[in-house]
DNA sequence: CTGAAAGCGCTAACAC
DNA sequence: GTGTTAGCGCTTTCAG
């Protein structure tokens, strides 16, 4: 036998007060039309009694829930960690509660489910924050966005009729080697993230370019792929070090990788940042801690978290209000170079 | 005018299928009393117009969401996000979605509106994953916990009647300890995490205990306070060789300032683990790839969410059936010695 | 086996 | 100003 919730009910609040339930639910929602007496009356009940009415009552009844559904995976890393961070701030601060999901895999296809446990539960908008990995956004085409609620994708390539939020890694990149380059760093090598991800796309895509406009060699010998963790940059140095020992610096596509890198140097004795420049990607927390502290590039995830909350209310208000929704442009956020000693070569 | 949402409804699966909503209802609840024959039928419709039930309309009847409240703080750190992985995976492998709070800082006492808005929404129960930092639990006493919904709370000092999940932070500085004890250091420092946070207070005390119990010296002299963040580690060293010369070794609350003491034996030439042994605490990913490697204490944060989920769904149980409830006893798991070269002192 | 009626807690539309 | 009626989408008696 269910212990009946003790759950107060607008009904009773109303006959505590001697009023209808009707005009309590006006004084719940700040209505004019009610008499200061009646209001008052209702008031201190509300009060005594700590009523709180149902949100899921409101949902049904006004087809809105003041509820988002977000999507992310590995949460265990720091970076989807930060954007959602950006995310529950952003809701709280805009009176929206967060139904969260979060994959098991990046690479996850079988994304349906989650999405019909989502509608089911009638959020109002979605903010998917997978990342790009893989064919991992190939439901995209499946999906039937116009009777569906709005949705805004996090760190993606652009795509048509789509509304995306995302952080320039191509243009982090080139802004890494344009600095090495700078400094005057001629044999520049990569550490890429996996492939897959496009986000390790876009950041190997800007050091070949950069470098083959300066006239200076980018090809398959002179990069190896890691998968982001610090013992894939292990093997990525050693490896790199085989392929391309003319090697003066290298970009890596994260900051634990370059920590490993770091490591490496440090037991070779080689100096960093005379003899190799490191720059990574991320600026983690730590990073300015390393030895010599990194030079990287810093992604403000919480801001895309916000902005991602931003952008889905809005689109929630378009449709709410029926106005025709303006055809979703993307919004890209500019990533920053710190530049630390790792990079820096004293003046001889 | 609002865009009425697309979203179907039992009524129109029921008139497709030439059936009334009780017989859908019967169908996508599974009982048995329904003919083969009408099931089919209903189930082809559901099929075809993807027919996903409501949610929302079934917890207001059922009186039950399978929904959680997850309340949490600092996602922006990496331990409460491994918390908060723990969780999702287990909250999703049991069948409950998550509703998600995090408060904007860890010291936030007026937490009201919070379980109101979570008990607003009918959460099963709420898991309480922000960690106890001065007085930020003084609510509970407040909180009438008899009519309420079930909740655990994470990482705190057990008190009566209350369900709490955490991992052993005197356990975890006692192992510690031990381990620089048993390597043949003696004069053992120790940088604290911030003092009003419970857990840098557990492994502070254990630092003490253990030492003293030594005959060895742990007052305040051999102790300075940070605030987990590498900086705050990087001004805790340097003020500690200072107050203790002596030191050679150092118990670090927290990896992120253990970073921090690499850096500075570093940059002043002492040799570690030779001359200053280094342990810290969290296993955060990058330890293994310090230089030299970090020996530090794992807490299973994956874990402790897992269970938090597992014993909230078990009391939500308890509730439900209508069975007393047993007093609720708090589960406790252990940390572990992970140890790398930072506090292995070559044989000479 | 199936349907009609009632109601979860709330609000919109209308009466008075 | 305030109460009444209807209904959001679903499930639960209880008839038939």
């Amino acid at each position: 036998m269910p212990r009946r919730s003790s759950r107060l009910t607008i009904k009773q609040v109303a006959s505590a007060a001697g009023v209808s339930t009707q005009t309590v639910s006006r004084v719940i929602n700040a209505r004019p039309d009610v008499s200061l007496d009646t209001r008052k009356r209702v008031q201190s009940v509300i009060e005594e009694f700590g009523y709180q009415p149902s949100a899921l009552a409101r949902s049904l009844i006004r087809q809105r829930s003041y509820t988002l559904g977000v999507v992310t995976a590995g949460l265990k890393y720091i970076g989807p960690s930060r954007v959602l961070n950006g995310i529950a701030g952003a809701a709280e601060g805009m009176g929206y509660s967060l139904l969260l999901k979060e994959l098991p895999q990046f690479d996850s296809n079988d994304v349906y489910p989650i999405f019909q446990t989502l509608l089911s539960r009638h959020v109002d908008g979605v903010i998917w924050g997978v990342p790009e990995v893989g064919p991992n956004r190939d439901f995209i085409d499946r999906l039937n966005l116009d009777s569906e609620v709005p949705v805004v994708f996090l760190t993606m390539a652009p795509r048509e009729h789509l509304k995306a939020v995302s952080i320039d890694n191509y243009e982090g990149g080139r802004l890494a080697v344009a600095h090495l380059l700078e400094q005057g760093y001629r044999r520049i090598g990569h550490i890429a993230g996996p492939l897959d991800w496009w986000e390790a796309r876009q950041r190997m895509a800007a050091w070949q370019d950069t470098l083959r406009e300066a006239g200076l060699q980018a090809g398959a010998e002179n990069t190896v792929e890691g998968n982001w963790s610090s013992a894939s940059g292990a093997e990525a140095i050693e490896q790199l070090f085989r392929q391309y020992p003319a090697m003066d610096a290298v970009f890596v596509a994260n900051d634990q990788m370059a920590l490993s890198v770091m490591q490496a140097a440090c037991q070779k004795g080689i100096n960093i940042p005379q003899e190799l420049g490191v720059v990574g990607f991320d600026n983690i927390s730590e990073s300015a801690y390393f030895w010599p502290p990194l030079t990287t590039i810093e992604q403000d995830q919480h801001a895309l978290g916000k902005i991602a909350v931003e952008e889905v209310i809005r689109m929630i208000g378009f449709q709410w209000s029926g106005a025709v929704a303006p055809a979703p442009t993307p919004v890209t956020l500019s990533p920053t170079l710190i530049v630390r000693q790792s990079s820096v070569r004293r003046s001889p």
